[in-house]
DNA sequence: AAGCATCTTTACAAAATCCTTATAACTTTT
DNA sequence: AAAAGTTATAAGGATTTTGTAAAGATGCTT
């Protein structure tokens, strides 16, 4: 990513093509439009771009299906933009591999943001773990061989599956995480029906790293989806 | 071979056994005993040692057999025990995979010398502890020549079981040690089930070490997990 | 053979964690 | 504005783990 960074969008909607063509280049953005999953497919394959901005709903190739098939074969951050309220089509969206998503309507400020979050989060650090038993991203500072959890310096001590919860949300932080996600990545891949333990257990998080656990700063819900980290004041 | 190095003695004949055991353990080894070939393959399996001491003829399975099931798992050493003039069992037991013999009747010292040379074949290698035969960590001070221990200057009597627990903390300082790990350090290999020994040894190093048992300050528990050694105050 | 030290096993109380439930606050939909 | 669904939070009980003492077992020493 020296010059610009790449963004691939895929919309089947020339008006919103339009807006996110030039909102994305008046902002310092290489960008190249794909009109369905197909086309996106060969246009990623030629360009290789940085990031995915897709729509859900396309012809020939969904947002779904190219969410797995990029999937498949690449690590590169894939925003889906969905209809508000197709909540289901969020969720398995982001169960398909897609790392964050935007409501329509949405605002481009909006859009920019959760777009250098993304690009921000993958040029970062591919997972410093086998080199070094210490993560440190953002404000937290995890050492696996301790097992000890810093906050802004301060200890804070965790039970078993707080910590696992917490590594889960550190090691994916930017990413939205479905319910099912975590509830499979802590609890193992059959509970993953009971949502109140992923309920109470993210409070019991919230109230030992939060500076004000009723309105959270690094745990942030996504309603109807999940939850998201935000390593970043 | 943090502490001790196991020596697993397999004979079915009990005084010689006994004068083995008696004499390997008086020259610092920790001995086991198995009075025929299968149940000496279990011990090995579950202790792990660093030697085999075998008789030829034993019962159920013996030492040739012995010999070749063991070299199909591991490259241990192993030193056979003939009595004087059976030539031709002497080669096909080294041909079986045994590295030494020692003739019956034999002198403890030839039989020691011989050990040791094996040993040292083996750990020839690895050997990080050469240079200084002392470790200072914390309050603590541990001399490996001697086996002992000082606490904050003051001498503290522990156990062969009770010394190794805590060589392997002090090694491992501030890293969270699980219950497998410790069991499988002290222990060997497959009693990683029978956690009950462990909280009974760490209650009682805590007894010996620890200012105040009740409220440890250098052997913490970290529940579900195991334990952490903190050397600070 | 008796005493001693060590290791193993057992039992139970104390502590910590996890799970469950209930209720209130919030968001979206009708 | 009400209904339905979701989320936040506290509190209790259930379950598991941990601390501790003490009895039994084994081998060593005298």
């Amino acid at each position: 990513m020296n010059g610009q960074a790449r963004i691939l969008v895929v919309d089947d909607e020339p008006q919103i093509a339009r807006v996110l063509r030039t909102g994305l280049k008046t902002h310092g953005y290489d960008v190249r439009v794909a009109a369905d999953g197909l086309s996106a497919l060969e246009t990623f394959a030629d360009w290789q771009p940085d990031l995915v901005v897709t729509d859900l709903s396309m012809p020939n190739l969904d947002g779904l299906q190219l969410c797995k098939r990029l999937r498949a074969i690449s690590q590169i951050p894939i925003i889906v933009l969905s209809v508000r309220g197709e909540e289901r089509m969020k969720v398995e969206a982001l169960d398909a591999g897609a790392d964050d998503y935007v409501s329509k309507p949405f605002g481009m400020d909006e859009l920019l943001a959760r777009l250098r979050a993304q690009l921000r989060r993958v040029s970062a650090t591919p997972k410093p773990r086998a080199s070094s038993p210490i993560l440190e991203v953002g404000d937290f500072h995890i050492n696996f061989e301790s097992r000890s959890v810093l906050v802004k310096g301060l200890e804070v001590h965790l039970t078993p599956k707080e910590y696992d919860l917490l590594i889960h949300f550190v090691q994916n932080a930017g990413k939205v995480l479905t319910h099912h996600t975590l509830l499979a990545a802590v609890w193992g891949g059959n509970y993953t029906e009971q949502g109140e333990y992923l309920r109470v257990f993210v409070g019991q998080l919230r109230k030992k790293i939060e500076p004000t656990p009723s309105t959270p700063r690094y745990l942030l819900t996504e309603p109807w989806v999940g939850y998201r980290f935000n390593p970043d004041s």
